[in-house]
RNA sequence: GGAGAAAUGGCAGAGUGGUCGAAUGCGGCAGUCUUGAAAACUGUUGAGGGUCACACCUCCGGGGGUUCGAAUCCCUCUUUCUCCGCCA
């Protein structure tokens, strides 16, 4: 969420800006100022009404103690209309606020300057490439004809325990799950970031939090009688965890590491390309959140594609990294790169990560900040990244590691799974 | 799941209808002293709205109510603790 000085002060550029997200944002800004203005005039009637009534209260708690009751009394008769005028501002007000706040939970976050603008993923940039595409053998398969032949993973044995996209791993398949689960973690922590485990279930206010809700409420699954909400990603509990906090500046950086299952549910998605393991209602990540002093934000987004580079080198996997165009860019990102392996079977690029800065746009809502040198209440700022999302890294590594007599497994992964082959 | 108790500032903890945004202690920050540090002493120290700055307004777990006036009384929800039951 922007916030409302922000807003006030730039509304020009922000409208200017949005326009790289091809949204025309420039009457909602209006809508909103107006509305901003109106709740301050409000707010000033309804401080005036209820100082004045403080006065009248206090004055006639001073006459009861001297013992002028009757004088109490006349004021008493006075307070009346200043009640429900306090009651009606009030009223008014917080239609007001709510009204406002639901505009600006419409206004995406602004693209960083160096968001390229575009429509659609096709308009994205790609800015590195790395890792030599293999050459397979002749009859070299997708992951899905893999996983069947080598026996790893059920898909339809999935659909029988919950549906379609919740497969089921098997034997070597689970282990090597496991592996590099245990391989990211490890790799995260030695790279300086603390490792957490949180709850795969949030309330409502975290949603809001990291902008999950109120818009994209369809894509989370909901727990009606508990009114909770199956994570999509580990960046809702991790980041929420410095929800309403006020942090002093040596708390930064903040780099924490989460494993978690994620529940997405993909309404919509069908076709092809969703094969196998491409796109699942349940996967499991490796996440890594910050929490950054402003300045050094862009810094810390770059240490973590620079992290992100250094896995995928020593898994030998092919991959590019894409700066997200507008069109294409997160409603909360500021800047996006994408990290996509080439899965040599398939012939196409499969997106494995996706790490981005977001600014003051989560802590706004998170209300998430930090004392400045002259002791002032600032936004920090948020970033997160997937470091790394399980199936598709596992889809790449199927199909690119194939040979004629099995599935070979990544030296770094070896000490993990404890087999080199799978056959 | 049943019964009872509780929720106050970074923490501990007072406050049971009116000068309470809230005593006191600890912690934090600044200063004095010291070569420096510790100790001691002095001062300062919640958040948000609003204003050029003040004034002023809101917030004592959330929401609602009673009252001229609520941290304090009532209702409700949530959470925590104790006891019982169940249980990986």
């Amino acid at each position: 969420m922007l916030q409302l000085q922000v807003i006030r002060e730039n509304k020009g550029e922000i409208s200017k800006a949005l326009q790289k997200r091809n949204i025309d944002a420039s009457s909602l800004l209006d809508d909103i100022l107006q509305l901003d203005e109106k709740r301050r005039t409000t707010q000033t009637q309804l401080d005036a009404t209820l100082a004045e009534s403080n006065k009248l209260s206090k004055e006639i708690g001073m006459l009861f103690k001297s013992g002028k009751a009757q004088e109490a009394n006349v004021l008493k008769k006075k307070t009346g209309t200043l009640k429900e005028d306090s009651k009606r501002l009030g009223d008014e007000l917080n239609g007001i606020a709510e009204e406002l706040q639901s505009l600006l939970y419409q206004i995406p976050n602004i693209p960083h300057e160096s968001v390229p603008a575009g429509n659609t993923d096709e308009d994205n940039e790609e800015i590195f490439k790395e890792g030599d595409i293999p050459t397979l053998v002749d009859d070299a398969q997708p992951h899905w004809e893999l996983a069947k032949k080598y026996d790893i993973i059920d898909f339809e044995l999935g659909v029988k325990i919950a549906g379609a996209g919740f497969p089921v791993y098997k034997g070597k398949g689970a282990r090597l799950q496991r592996a590099l689960i245990s391989y990211f973690l490890d790799k995260n922590a030695e790279a300086g970031y603390t490792e957490m485990q949180v709850p795969h279930l949030v309330n409502e206010a975290s949603g809001l939090g990291t902008g999950q809700l109120p818009d994209k409420e369809g894509q989370m699954y909901h727990v009606g009688g508990d009114d909770l909400y199956l994570i999509p990603t580990a960046e809702v509990p991790v980041t929420n965890l410095f929800r309403d906090e006020i942090l002093s500046e040596k708390d930064f950086p903040i780099c924490y590491t989460a494993y978690t299952p994620c529940f997405r549910r993909e309404a919509g998605s069908y076709g092809a390309h969703v094969r196998g393991l491409n796109r699942l209602h349940q996967f499991d990540k490796v996440e890594i959140v910050r929490v950054e002093h402003p300045k050094n934000s862009y810094k810390a987004l770059d240490g973590m594609v620079e992290h992100i580079k250094n896995i995928l080198r020593e898994l030998k996997l092919p991959y590019r990294i894409l700066r997200l165009c507008g069109g294409d860019l997160g409603f909360t990102s500021a800047l996006t790169f994408d990290f996509e392996v080439f899965s040599t079977a398939q012939d196409r690029w499969l997106e494995i990560s996706s790490v981005s800065n977001f600014e003051t746009y989560q802590a706004n809502r998170l209300k998430l900040r930090y004392k400045d040198e002259n002791g002032k209440s600032q936004l920090a700022h948020t970033l997160n990244g997937s470091a790394l999302a399980l199936p598709r890294v596992l889809a790449g590594i199927l199909e690119n590691y194939q040979t004629a007599d099995g599935i070979e497994i990544p030296k770094v992964l070896v000490p993990y799974c404890g087999f080199d082959k799978i056959d």
